[in-house]
DNA sequence: CCGCATCCAACCAGATACTG
DNA sequence: CAGTATCTGGTTGGATGCGG
């Protein structure tokens, strides 16, 4: 019984987990730019995301890439160059995306 | 053009709400519960939900209810008497918990 | 170009005590 | 029974300036 409560406390945390990773003000327009154009720089989205600041930006895309949603490519050269990419779990979440999109009408 | 940015950014902002409108410590449990049970109490969805205060327990079903997830009935009586339970557009959550929870695998 | 460090305001969550 | 009021700490988001 208390097994069975447990359980439903832990899929209930798994799923805020999941929620918490595309909550975040600007982590759906950083996903929505990478999901239109493939590969980005850091300053081609912040052009893309107007009202972002450098740290947000960093911020965010720091916890997409922990959270396994976004890739960082580094090109170790002068000037530096960054690249971000969606992963096959960022891709995944175009489900997700389409039944809020759904839910909200 | 720019309506077409105009557009991207309505429509994540749009996105964004319907998240904010399920994250929160204690929806998911509250929804869990209530999907579960039916219609409950306000003293049975705190016992149903271990650790919530009050307070919390209070606050985010008024937000709930403002999002029109949830409706509230008051049983104008003595002892109080307030039931909860889920709205259509509550039921309707269930495709999206359920991509989530695909998408945690 | 791509960040990091610092400081600050606003919001979210919890503990506790009290009420019709 | 079903809340409200108050106080307090933690987290999030933002402005600004510096560094490799």
């Amino acid at each position: 019984m208390s097994d069975q409560l447990a359980g439903q406390d832990q899929c209930a945390e798994r799923l805020r987990a999941a929620i918490r990773c595309i909550d975040g003000k600007w982590k759906l327009p950083i996903l929505a730019s990478l999901h239109r154009n493939g590969t980005l720089r850091f300053s081609e989205l912040e052009r893309a995301i107007p009202g972002v600041t450098q740290k947000m930006l960093t911020q965010h895309l720091r916890e997409l890439e922990e959270d396994g949603i976004v890739h960082r490519i580094v090109h170790s050269q002068v000037p530096p160059k960054v690249e971000y990419l969606l992963t096959g779990k960022g891709l995944a979440l175009q489900p997700v995306f389409a039944s809020l999109h759904d839910w909200v009408g």
